[in-house]
DNA sequence: GCTTCGGACTTTTTT
DNA sequence: AGTCCGAAGC
């Protein structure tokens, strides 16, 4: 191994413990739990361990690594070939290319899913739901029910749907899950029941797969033992990365797959635990040692790369007021470096203008936007920052919140294209339907129950009625989707075909036709990249592109462009600069997550999340009034915040603190000041007429 | 039976 | 601000 050690002397010793773990040891390597710290090289270290395994004869074909997005797969499988290709130069793509079962948990076990489909009472061309697909069919469940008349206000079907989901994806029994989450829908258990038997019903009838079947249907086909065996033979290897973000049904596939920890590593964080909404447990990460016997190995990396000490000692000083705690204060050998800001402004605009002349002195010192991040609690808070954005011309990119293929014509195509694939899908094909002018609920409904009822629901859809009001547009819809169903066209000129279809209705349901028009185009482009309709369908609904933009598409790769990002989808990345918006009570923490001990624990992580992400310059910014929104024009309602009680006085000397725009800086006759004294102005006037 | 309009209510983060 | 539900009108 003399000339495979190089690769390893990158690292120190915890990572490389981590990296050596059991490999080459006789029976292969026990469990393993790495606690990685915020920038403490985590995924660097599981691309070693992995490239490490390869090196020394493991079949890339077998190993299996889970990770939190695609994106982070992706990003793995890149650095396991560029640590290989050291070892065995180019020979190492080929090894690496083999890395094939590399992904989410969701879209892997649609993967195996489909496999095996046969074996475990599945079609295997099941077409999967996405968030709000589900919900669109747990309200068509919920109404056929008849709970949504009921007499007192039966729960919504979003909430309906978080309840089911948790109740899954915590294997909790229903009454625990309303207790404990939903104290205000205890009264309902006995409906709840009924729907969601219903629900589940429907979805088999209907061969479709929600999220959380992906997870349940791989956990209960691994509890066979003929299909666990065979799943689990498949791979030598098992790596887990965030692992503090897994629900305890991820831990109980897992453990199926090695019941003796063998060839499994988890890597995570606890302090960084930040999806307990999706119900993922940090119990998961505590518990995991002692599954085995022996117990796990734990391995932890608490040197940090990334942050400055300044950085890191406010951070820490963060997350040391939790009450509690189970790992490590972060270290680092970088200079000292700036305090991190924590600026005072007077509104969410004043945030705004901050923040973009920060990013815009940066830039002019060197620093690209795409090295600097905008990160918030929740996607509508990057509004006004937006706007300003646009206002000055300055690019970005905003990941997390509202997406490309939720949009409703986007939708709309995507559902031809299930509905197609998958005729029993009545959610796809109740959309579908009502596309078409004089068709709504209930014809939809009706020509649904014939294609139910048949054994050959495209035949069913080709000989059944038009709808009364639809007799002009129904001949060219059935024409399309029973040529589409033939497959004759190919992919991708399908979506192209489908898109012919609905050009028309296009321009007839949207104003705004031409901005959309667009969307479908580049839907098409991205459609090309995938080898079949079932493919595109599958992982585009598992991992969608993320990117919006205000400008029209996803700007070029070597352009360059700020980001902007929730906390939650910032996670893993890092940046040389980062400003946190809104750092005040009632946005972190959220308002709605104090309710609990838990929930402002999680919110407390959140923001420390956020504050390691940074490299070089951090900012916190205050703003100290907020506008309404419920009203009309300009009004002036507004509420004053405070400060995050997450950074008490006690550590407030870890800040630099100063109100921008500094005193007397007004006078540099900047638009900034000058517009932010007439709203002022304005809204003195209107509470003038307001009196008495 | 479909569409539209008005009123009531909501509550974030994501695979 | 946007969604959801019910009622009125076509």
């Amino acid at each position: 191994m003399s000339s495979a050690a190089a690769y390893l002397t990158e690292l120190n010793r915890d990572q490389r413990q981590a990296v050596e773990h059991g490999v080459g040891a006789e029976g292969g390597s026990g469990p393993l739990l790495v606690i990685a710290g915020a920038g403490s090289g985590k995924t660097n270290t599981l691309a070693h361990r992995v490239a490490h395994l390869i090196v020394n004869g493991a079949d890339p074909r077998r190993i299996l690594l889970l990770t939190f997005s695609r994106r982070a797969a992706a990003e793995l499988a890149r650095r396991v070939q560029r640590i290989s290709a050291q070892v065995v130069g180019t020979d190492a793509s080929v090894m690496t290319d083999a890395l094939t079962w590399a992904g989410t948990f969701h879209g892997i076990g649609a993967r195996l899913l489909r496999e095996s489909a046969d074996r475990i009472g599945l079609s295997p061309t099941f077409t999967i739901h996405d968030r709000e697909d589900s919900a669109d069919l747990m309200n068509l469940v919920r109404h056929e029910c008849g709970f949504s008349k009921a007499k007192s206000r039966f729960p919504t079907k979003g909430t309906c749907l978080a309840i089911y989901s948790r109740a899954v994806n915590a294997e909790t029994i229903l009454e625990d899950v309303l207790g404990v989450s939903f104290p205000w829908c205890t009264d309902w258990a006995a409906e709840m029941r009924e729907l969601f038997g219903a629900y589940v019903e429907t979805k088999q009838r209907q061969n479709v797969l929600d999220y959380d079947d992906l997870l349940l249907y791989w956990a209960h086909a691994v509890s066979d033992p003929a299909i666990a065996e065979d799943f689990s033979e498949r791979f030598d290897h098992v790596l887990v990365d965030e692992y503090q973000d897994t629900n305890r049904l991820q831990a109980s596939i897992l453990l199926a797959l090695s019941p003796t920890g063998r060839g499994l590593t988890v890597v995570g964080d606890d302090a960084q635990s930040i999806y307990s909404f999706r119900a993922a447990t940090v119990r998961n990460i505590l518990d995991f040692p002692g599954l085995f016997d022996p117990p796990a190995a734990i391995i932890t990396l608490d040197r940090n790369y990334r942050s400055t000490r300044a950085i890191l000692a406010a951070a820490n000083a963060v997350i040391e007021q939790a009450s509690e705690r189970f790992t490590k204060n972060l270290w680092s050998d970088r200079t000292s470096g700036e305090r991190p800001q924590l600026i005072a402004v007077r509104d969410e605009a004043e945030q705004a203008r901050y923040v973009v002349e920060r990013v815009l002195d940066n830039r002019e010192g060197g620093v690209g936007l795409k090295q600097q991040a905008v990160l918030f609690r929740t996607s509508h808070h990057s509004g006004p920052l937006e706007i300003e954005l646009v206002r000055r011309n300055v690019p970005f990119v905003k990941f997390g919140g509202l997406k490309f293929l939720d949009a409703a014509h986007v939708k709309d195509m995507l559902a031809m294209l299930r509905f197609v694939e998958n005729p029993r899908d009545q959610v796809a094909g109740f959309r579908l339907m009502q596309i078409l002018p004089g068709v709504g609920p209930t014809s939809a409904q009706a020509v649904l129950d014939r294609m139910a009822a048949a054994a050959d629901p495209l035949r069913a859809l080709g000989d059944a009625p038009p709808p009364p009001r639809a007799t002009e547009d129904w001949p060219s819809f059935v024409a399309t989707i029973l040529e589409l169903g033939t497959r004759k066209p190919g992919w991708p000129a399908e979506l192209e075909r489908a898109r012919l279809w609905y050009e028309p209705h296009l321009t007839r349901i949207y104003d705004d036709a031409v901005v959309r028009r667009a969307d479908l185009i580049q839907l098409g482009q991205i459609a090309a990249t995938y080898p079949s309709r079932e493919r595109f369908l599958t992982e585009l609904t598992l991992d969608p592109p993320d990117a919006s933009s205000n400008q029209a598409g996803i700007p070029l790769r070597d352009e360059d462009y700020l980001i902007l990002s929730t906390i939650h989808s910032a996670k893993g990345q890092e940046w040389k600069s980062v400003f946190v918006l809104n750092a005040v009570d009632g946005c972190i923490p959220s308002d709605l997550g104090t309710g609990t001990t838990e929930e402002l624990e999680e919110e407390r992580r959140l923001l420390y999340v956020a504050m390691t992400r940074a490299k070089d310059d951090l900012h916190l910014i205050v703003p100290q009034r907020f506008f309404a929104h419920q009203q009309a024009g300009n009004g002036d309602r507004h509420v004053y915040a405070s400060r995050t009680r997450f950074v008490p006085h006690s550590i407030l000397s870890l800040f630099e603190t100063r109100s921008w725009p500094a005193a007397g800086e007004h006078a540099n006759g900047t638009r900034a000041a000058s517009q932010a004294i007439r709203v002022d102005i304005g809204a003195r006037m209107r509470t003038m007429w307001r009196q008495g």
